[in-house]
DNA sequence: ATGAAAGCGCTAACAC
DNA sequence: GTGTTAGCGCTTTCAT
């Protein structure tokens, strides 16, 4: 049988409520009662059943995450990151995180509703959001506290913390620009994601102020990037009007990229320049070291988990949108064009 | 306001119990009400208040995960994908997964007390065991349902799933001989994990089988592998009585090697060889490729919380110990000694 | 097969 | 300052 409320007051000599008080601070009780109390707790090694606090307090101190769907968002090492950010804050702010998967949109939805309506949680992170992502309406029709780790298109207005990623892909796109290289090429994500959408869109703005080419062509979608993609690619880089360097979605990708480079006969720096997003730790450990734009991550998930739990307890909010500062790092993979 | 049981009860024309039953499917009770007190929450939108529930059933449907301590254990994507492994499978079976970290061993005993002695878990997921670690001492002192993904040098009965390492570092170092390596050093991680312990063991079990040189001053620490480690390393490396090879403890930590090998002008494989552990999805990408024995994180993971949740409901556990089946993939980073 | 009633461990008026 | 009381939303005897 576990210790209850009951059991330390009786121990104590006073009444539950009391004991209740103590354990939430309350001002107004005696500093005896408080040291009888709190004895009595140790002695019996009492600690609080959060499950039924919070069925009366209505809150769970508890912030719940909505888990990326694909496996590759899983496993990049973004998502780790952010979530040491998301835990650093949570943790110091005395919540937990319940986290829970899903293998589809179906399962997702099923899995949030979980949360929310069987009030598992006080509110919600919501990551890496899509075009017209299915999730934020749900969330937006339930009224429930939920912050986004990116930001919609659609709603402006929603809290949320991000980037800016036209500017970090512009700033990104400019240093190859700046290095002399000519023809630029793209290496793009998942197209329904509004990360993917601003990056292009940054790295469209830069090509244009420059006066460079955007083509079409040397935008590299996902599926080039399997194994059937292949032939496409090398075919591209043996034109004699192919690219120089590209600019890549995401770190991780740029690493499958390099290796499709180089087991098509071209080497990074030296044939092809390369700059990524995110730097993830081992981008700098890889050969060559990769050049991308630092975007924080583990800030990123920090200041959300923040804006979430000020929202949550109703403190006053100063500002919904968040944009965090971005860096270029400049590392082996990018060089100015081969004469 | 959300509603409740009593809610249903009174638009189906039961009593909450009978709204109560069947929710859990109680055997004995008519079709006729089923199917009114159904409509009835679908037409409420009613879900069930996990809280109440589980105050009164004590069972929460949620295991607890006891984070990684470290940064470079959290950030390390053994721990991405071995979670992925944990919510497939607990996702499945309807658990969800509640998360809390630490920046200390005081807050992580602190967070796991919260889980266990607050009843928010049913059971706990706890990764990689140290020697004599307090968290499983705690953990068998509230004689609470837990499973080691790893295993206990102190508790050889503990519930746990884990590889055979020291089989697995004897294969990899086999690996390098086979290959006619004569001198072969070991890079480890840190040293109170259990799981470097028996990498080297297997190492060790290697090179005296094949009667060669097992040297303490070939054995990397971490401490080594700092920056201020470097000037030793180099050291070591121009001697003429170089290890030509490396066993290394983890992928993470090979990137890092062959990064500094690399900058102190030893190039991979071609100067010196490495085969490391886990085979993360990079070392694929990497370049060059790393040879890894798989040992099935994914695979790692699903199992740990079937046998959690399994120990949990209660039902017969075959085997209190599972040791799952690893593998040596073969890559770039090995070969043969340059004569 | 269904309802009434008690209670899980806690908090929060409301008294005094 | 502290005790009394009434629930939070649910499950579970015990009746019928």
């Amino acid at each position: 049988m576990s210790v209850t409320i009951k059991d330390v007051a009786r121990i104590a000599g006073v009444s539950p409520s009391t004991v209740s008080r103590v354990l939430s601070n309350h001002p107004k009780i005696s500093p005896a009662t408080v040291r009888k109390v709190r004895e009595a707790m140790v002695e019996l090694g009492y600690h609080p059943n959060i499950m039924a606090k919070s069925l009366v307090s209505k809150s769970t101190q508890t912030i719940g995450l909505v888990l990326p769907r694909s496996v590759e968002e899983f496993l990049n090492p973004f998502f780790s990151e952010v979530m040491r950010g998301i835990f650093a804050f949570a943790n110091q702010a005395q919540y937990d995180v319940l986290m829970s998967a899903a293998n589809s949109r179906q399962e997702e939805l099923e899995a949030m509703n979980r949360m929310i309506l069987g009030r598992r949680v006080d509110g919600i992170i919501m990551m890496a959001p899509r075009k017209k992502d299915p999730v934020i309406e749900q969330l937006l029709q339930h009224d429930f506290p939920f912050v986004l780790l990116g930001r919609s298109l659609e709603h402006e207005d929603l809290l949320c913390v991000n980037n800016d990623n036209i500017k970090a892909a512009f700033d990104a796109t400019n240093h190859l620009i700046s290095l002399g290289h000519k023809r630029i090429g793209f290496v793009s994500g998942s197209p329904d994601m509004v990360v993917t959408e601003d990056r292009l869109e940054g790295y469209r703005q830069a090509l244009v102020g420059a006066s460079l080419p955007y083509r079409k062509d040397w935008i590299i979608g996902e599926e080039m990037l399997q194994a059937g993609g292949f032939h496409a690619l090398s075919l591209m880089l043996t034109q004699p009007e192919r690219p120089t360097a590209f600019v890549v979605i995401d770190d991780v990708i740029a690493f499958g990229f390099i290796r499709q480079l180089y087991e098509a006969g071209f080497k990074v720096p030296d044939d092809v320049s390369i700059v990524s997003f995110n730097n993830i730790m081992l981008t700098e450990l890889s050969n060559p070291p990769i050049s991308t734009v630092d975007i924080g991550i583990y800030h990123l998930g920090y200041m959300t988990a923040q804006l979430l739990i000020r929202k949550i307890s109703g403190e006053p909010i100063v500002q919904n949108q968040l944009v965090l500062p971005h860096r270029l790092v400049v590392r082996g993979s990018s060089l100015h064009p081969r004469t």
